[in-house]
RNA sequence: GCCGCCUUAGCUCAGUUGGUAGAGCGACGCUCUCGUAAAGCGUAGGUCGUCGGUUCGAAUCCGACAGGUGGCUCCA
């Protein structure tokens, strides 16, 4: 750790003079303030300023810089820092809100012009000024009317102190997800208290205030490493009503050399970027021609699509699926009857109108699902009945959303649905998070997490409380029961049901939703489903929508990012590369590559004019994983030099056994 | 959809204050026959994303559109 404070010995202003301390007990800074690691104490659970006057009695610890509630800390003042370096280059700047994030933090702006890259580092240059000020910061707590008479130019933290009494949630820092989303409200003002915080300079002047809950670092000199990192436009407490303001985002860490690493952490994921890696590794290509959103695989990427399909197929059989298939248009009824049209009109593509009939590209395979299992009367004797397909839908996604093979407007999805009794729902339920869970295990994915998408209060859904109860616990239960973190998303269900997701992240943080499970009540209500019970009685089925990969689009993307395009030889697209050190060791390769071809292994021989050098070179940055190279040695021994993915190789080894290795790797589906 | 930025050869990029384009890699050809991450030489390839405007003249300035990109909103 490098100690945050330029020269910890010189007076600190904050030591020789505490506003705060007017009882003349102890503070956290007569306590702590030699350790500038400290940024905050906890005193019985809240964080406060290092400032605040310690109750006797209370039980006191300090707050580290580098533990996640110090760096929000941390963050949250860069954050002021950064407010005030804007409002001193444009007076005119209106405050939103400016909270700690994943990293770092971001501070919200009413502005006329856009933030530029130039306008930007100008932000900088001023926040470095700022920091070298050690600039004070002062707690005050202040009335509703102190506030709003302090903040009298501020229009949105008027607004915000106008809202204070409905902010319940008692939220000290907000740690972003990662997303930059979050509650704002609760970030600024919680209920009770309102706060504002001064920037003091040495001759104790005001140089900037906020309304803010807190708490902050004791003064600006310790934000010793920071950087603006981009801005970018944001609707006012996020909701695309309101005004977009000005958002300029930042980084903030204890030490300059945690902020090189995080840098270098940054240009190492974006090495990884599946778009990036698609295109050198030749897998697939979004052609201008076809318009946004819709990827063209390449031989190579084909490869990995049609193992995935194998692998998707064969499991889906192994667990009583049965394999079906359906059009890609509908007649638009089926959209009416699922209840789908009227909540994704705007996202489906426009209809064709053809003989009086209005057809519409799917957007999602259920509804022809569910006409399979109309088709003839069902018996309780065959439940649960599953239904597998590769189904291609095609969603109007907003032009501003696509984004490379993660959010596409033509994918195809691994989709099932599972009809059973609601008795055998839960056992179900648990057999698919198995199923998916296995399946990620198999594809080497281990950053992960479970999302349960309940209904919350929203209004956007369809089916009584008591269906939603039942099929929410059902869920819940699973996802508690599988050993993965659950993250809870009130309002994220879809219209017809709750679901469990699983949520991964990609090379640079953003998280995407790849397998889900859907408890849906409401399609076999609207289609009419039933069985027969033994009873003879007429019974409608619950359906349990799955996806294992989700799209097999984003997967793939999600494969290229984690593997950094070195997939486990099974997946490789090509698994072995011969290179002969001289063209005249090409036959002998050739012979040992048909053997290789006939043991079903992918792979090339390399008889280009190229120098042996490069062929290695070649191969190397396609990320071949196994490498065969042969001469005059190796000819006469019968021998190959095999030389692995991370350089390191093993001479003179006999052919059989070279063969028997890649063949015993690639069935084994281990990463090497 | 909203705000900002970007678009020059297959790829990665140069192109000074407006005066109709360059490099490396790749491709192709020739020479070299080579032992663990780039042999040498040569050739071809671009109406500078598209359309319109300003100008004697536009890759360069302005506008619209398309595609990409960073966020916001959305995500069955």
């Amino acid at each position: 750790m490098v100690d945050p404070s330029p020269s910890p010995s010189v007076d600190d202003p904050a030591k020789d003079d505490r506003t705060d301390a007017t009882t003349g007990e102890q503070t956290g800074l007569d306590r702590f303030g030699d350790d500038k690691r400290v940024v905050a104490v906890r005193v019985d659970g809240e964080t406060w300023d290092l400032s605040r006057p310690i109750p006797d009695g209370a039980a006191v610890e300090p707050v580290l810089i580098d533990s996640p509630d110090g760096l929000a800390i941390l963050r949250h003042s860069a954050a002021h820092v950064a407010a005030q370096a804007v409002q001193s280059l444009h007076p005119e700047a209106k405050l939103g809100i400016g909270p700690p994030i994943t990293d770092g933090f971001y501070y919200d702006f009413d502005l006329a012009d856009p933030f530029t890259p130039e306008s930007l580092r100008e932000v900088e240059k001023v926040m470095q000024r700022i920091v070298k000020e050690r600039q004070r910061f002062r707690r005050r707590e202040v009335t509703d009317t102190e506030a709003a008479a302090e903040l009298a130019d501020e229009p949105y933290k008027l607004e915000l102190i106008a809202d204070k009494s409905r902010v319940a949630e008692d939220v000290v820092v907000h740690v972003g997800d990662g997303d930059g989303s979050g509650d704002a409200s609760s970030v600024e003002v919680g209920a009770g208290q309102l706060t504002i915080y001064d920037n003091l300079k040495r001759d104790d002047s005001v140089a900037w205030f906020d309304l803010c809950r807190g708490p902050h670092v004791p003064h600006t000199g310790y934000i010793p490493a920071f950087s603006i990192t981009r801005s970018s436009a944001a609707y006012w407490r996020g909701d695309q009503a309101n005004k977009q303001l000005q958002r300029v985002y930042g980084t903030a860490w204890p030490s300059r050399d945690e902020l090189k690493a995080y840098e270098f952490r940054l240009a190492e994921a974006a090495r990884r970027d599946h778009r990036k890696l698609g295109a050198e590794l030749d897998l697939f290509s979004f052609p201008d021609e076809l318009g946004s959103g819709l990827p063209v695989f390449h031989p190579k990427g084909g490869v990995i699509k049609r193992e995935m399909e194998d692998y998707v197929r064969r499991r889906h059989i192994e667990e009583g699926f049965d394999y079906v298939g359906t059009p890609h248009i509908s007649k638009e009824g089926l959209f009416h009857t699922s209840g789908h049209l009227p909540y994704y009109k705007d996202t489906m593509f426009p209809p064709m109108e053809l003989e009086g009939s209005s057809y519409y590209l799917k957007a999602m395979n259920c509804p022809m699902h569910n006409l399979i299992f109309r088709g003839r009367g069902r018996s309780y004797r065959e439940l649960p009945l599953r239904f597998f397909e590769f189904g291609s839908v095609y969603r109007y996604e907003r032009s501003g959303v696509v984004h490379g093979l993660t959010r596409v407007r033509g994918l195809t999805q691994d989709d099932s649905h599972s009809y059973v009794t609601p008795e055998q729902a839960p056992g179900e339920i648990r057999h698919l998070l198995d199923f998916v869970l296995g399946l990620l295990r198999d594809f080497g994915l281990d950053d992960y997490y479970l999302e349960l998408s309940t209904r919350g209060d929203s209004d956007k859904f369809i089916g009584s409380d008591e269906e939603w109860a039942v099929a929410t616990a059902v869920l819940e239960e699973a996802a508690l029961g599988s050993g993965v973190p659950v993250v809870p998303d009130p309002g994220g269900a879809a219209f017809y049901g709750p679901k469990i997701s699983i949520q991964t992240r990609d090379a640079i943080g953003r998280s995407w939703q790849m397998s889900t499970i859907q408890y849906d009540f409401n399609q076999p209500a609207r289609f009419g489903l039933e069985y027969q019970a033994a009873d003879g009685t007429r019974q409608q089925p619950v359906m349990i929508h799955s996806a294992k990969f989700g799209s097999i689009e984003r997967f793939i993307g999600v494969l290229v990012e984690h593997y950094a395009g070195a997939f486990p030889p099974w997946l490789s697209p090509v698994q072995v590369v011969g290179v002969p050190v001289a063209g005249e060791y090409v036959p002998y390769l050739v012979e040992v590559a048909d053997r290789l071809r006939t043991a079903g292994i992918r792979v090339e021989v390399d008889d280009s004019d190229d120098r042996m050098q490069k062929k290695i070179r070649n191969a190397q940055k396609e990320k071949v994983p196994f490498m065969l190279i042969a001469g005059g040695d190796d000819v006469a021994a019968g021998a190959v030099s095999f030389r692995y993915r991370d350089g390191t190789q093993k001479n003179g080894v006999p052919v059989e056994e070279a063969i028997r290795e890649i063949t015993d790797a690639v069935a084994a589906r281990v990463q090497v």
